[in-house]
This record gives C-alpha cells, sequence and structure tokens, in this order.
DNA sequence: CGTATGCTCAAACGATCGTTTGATTCCTGC
DNA sequence: GCAGGAATCAAACGATCGTTTGAGCATACG
C-alpha cells in the first residue's frame, strides 16, 4: 500500500483513539511501519494530516449521502424516515467498511473539540449537505417554524454522533455481530429521531 | 480564593477549551495565578486533578437530579416530561452558575475520549442516577421492552449532552442572553426527547 | 551511462510536557 | 516568640513533542 494511505489509516485510528493532540507522530508513523518524516514530506504537516484525513472520508460519506437524497427528494410518497434512512444508511455502510466505523469518532471528537478552524473547515466543506436535508425535512414539516425546525435537525445531529460513535453506555453484546449492532443502531435512531422530528 | 478552588476553576475552562491533553499545567496554572507545583502537591498528579473536576460538579448536579426526581417518582401525574425536565433543569442550573457551563463541555469531552478508565470513574460514581430516571422511564412507559427502553435513554443522552454541551451549529443570537438561550435549548430537547421515548 | 526526481531514512533541532526537588515563606499552636 | 507543619516558589529532571535537515536510495528519462 502507498505510503500515503498507510498513514491516513494509522492516523484514522489512533485520532479516534487517543484524540488529535493526544496521538503522537512517532505512534502514528510507527504504526503505519513509515518513517517519522513521512508525514511531513507528504502532508506538509500534522494540521494538514488532519483535514486530509476528514476529506477523505467526508466526500464519499456526504456524496452518497446526497445522491440517496437525490433519489427521494420531492417525491409525494416520501416519509420522514426515508430522509433520515438516506443521511444514516451511508454512515452505516461506511462504519462496515475496515476502520471506517473508527471514523465516526474522529468526527465525534471534532464536535467536541470545538476548535473554530476544525468547525470552519467542515461548514465549509460540508455545510451544504445539511442545508439540503433541512430543506428537504422543511418540506415534510410544513407546520414547523424555521427556527423549531432547526433546533430538531440539530437535536437529530446529536443523538445521531452519539449513537455512531459508540459514546453510549449500551454495549454490543457478544453474540451480536458488529455488524447486526450497527443495523440496530440505525434502525432505533430512525424511529427515534422520526418521532421528535415529527412531535406537533 | 483557595488555592485549589482557583486551580479547578482554571482546569475547567481550559479543558474545556483545549481537552484534558491539550491543555497543560502551564497554561493552567497561569491562568490560575498559582505555582507550577502547586498541581501535584495539592492533587497529586493531572490525572488526579482532571478526577476531582468532575466529582466537584457532578455531585453537585446529580444530588440535585436525583432530589428532583424524588419530588415526583410514583406520583400518578407525573409526565415524562417531568422526569425529562428532573434530570434537565440542574444542568441548566448549573450553567447559569459562573462558568458552570463550562462543565457540560468538559463532560462531553469525557464521553469523546472513549477512556476507560474516566468511563468506569464515571459509571462507578454516577450510574446509579441513570439507573433511578430509567427505572421511571419504566414505570411510564410500560409498553416498551427494556431494550427498547435502554435504546432510547441511550439517544436522549445524547442530543442532551451535545444541545447542553454546545456542540451544534446552532449559535445564539446577540439579542438574546446565555440565559434565555439555554432555557430555549431545555424546552426544545424535552419537547424533541419526550416525543422519542413515547413512540409506540 | 549520467543525471535528474521522488522518496525514505537516521539524526538532530528547539520547544514543551508532567513531575520532582530543595529551599523559602507563611501561618498556627504551644 | 518560637518551633513546626503547610504552602509556595524557582529551578531542574528526563521524556516526548512537531518539525527540519541532509545524506542515501530508488526509479525513470535523455
Amino acid at each position: 500500500m502507498p505510503t500515503k494511505e498507510r498513514i491516513l489509516g494509522a492516523a484514522e485510528e489512533l485520532f479516534a483513539r487517543h484524540g488529535f493532540e493526544g496521538a503522537s507522530l512517532r505512534q502514528l508513523t510507527a504504526a503505519a511501519g513509515v518513517n517519522l518524516a513521512a508525514v511531513n514530506y507528504h502532508f506538509g504537516s500534522k494540521d494538514r494530516l488532519i483535514e486530509e484525513v476528514f476529506r477523505r472520508r467526508l466526500d464519499q460519506l456526504n456524496g452518497r449521502r446526497l445522491a440517496a437524497l437525490q433519489k427521494i427528494s420531492g417525491d409525494p410518497g416520501t416519509t420522514i424516515e426515508d430522509v433520515l434512512g438516506a443521511f444514516i444508511a451511508p454512515a452505516l455502510e461506511l462504519s462496515h467498511d475496515g476502520n471506517g466505523s473508527l471514523f465516526m469518532r474522529v468526527l465525534a471528537r471534532a464536535f467536541a473539540e470545538h476548535d473554530d478552524t476544525l468547525r470552519k473547515f467542515l461548514s465549509d466543506n460540508y455545510g451544504h449537505v445539511m442545508r439540503q436535508f433541512t430543506a428537504e425535512f422543511a418540506r415534510l414539516l410544513p407546520h414547523l417554524s424555521k427556527e423549531e425546525l432547526y433546533w430538531r435537525v440539530d437535536l437529530v445531529t446529536g443523538a445521531l454522533t452519539h449513537a455512531m460513535s459508540g459514546f453510549g453506555m449500551i454495549q454490543r453484546k457478544s453474540d451480536v455481530t458488529e455488524h447486526t449492532h450497527r443495523e440496530q443502531t440505525a434502525q432505533h435512531l430512525i424511529r427515534f429521531a422520526a418521532a421528535g422530528l415529527k412531535s406537533p
């Protein structure tokens, strides 16, 4: 595997486990089996590496989300659950692919960081995705004020981040595969969020 | 103010802003206006300081939560919204008191850390609070299976953490006080969570 | 063959980390 | 008023941090 890919993979894992500050380039390059200087050579700096970790996954994730939304957007038969599914399913697929599940934890850390630079990066690059989903929710929930809708979408985001990153206290039981566990998480999440959104 | 209190206050602020690894003892003691060695003298180590930051706030927070729950527990007139209020209101009061609001961000970081030691500490010391609230929800939602209930409570926790720590993209408008903003957050949260919990 | 070009490597840079030390100051109780 | 523990202080400890350097290696092109 090319050096850049090995670095990105190891970075994803260690950022998820120890945070951006907590994971050192020495641990990281050792885990990737590359030289210490390789990070600065290929990415310029640790901060640029962090951005690249996000870009790689979010490009794919949000691309799939928008594609799924496109398919059902405007359709009179589309339900709240369908829209939630379009948002959640790609995250589910990602978490089934290799250590993609770790990326959801990285994403959760980014929220916790409250770092303005990072927030601006995420907002600039992927804010339009949230806007399109919110617009679709607005179409399906015309009785809600703009402000009320924003609040609810924000709360859905919170529950989603919490659930998909494995924050919660609910631990996977040993007789359930990781795959099944995530599927169940998504099902519960969609039902819960749909009820919250539909609340009069 | 005594040295220990000044350290705890500065620690809360810097842990919220820069994380546990990101905030150094040198920044921290400088902000508190105390000597560098004071942390190790009064707390033993940085890790023990972190635990003390949690203990100080959570003792008060969960004490108030249980007291509020005690008042309404078992009452036939009690609603889901009441129980949610008993859980959320003390967090709201805390966030109105000085830099108590920063503590909610510290708490959110603790979730993101995924650190086993920290999780065990929180679970051991304050798990019984979650258990009592869950029991009251179970009484009010007898049609839900134990598993289903656990899932929903977990998702409520996620939305709560997200909202109260100010993760979300919703920013307070300049014509609204911090106090009012938090009140509104709590109102939206209670309505949203109640709908999710009550979902058939 | 010679020589660019892209990449890897060990080593070192200065800065900063958490912690410890030993001297000094403060304050309390006899 | 003085002994003695509590608290504060400047300084230093070894370790580790992100980054830079310059030599060495490889592959491709004239």
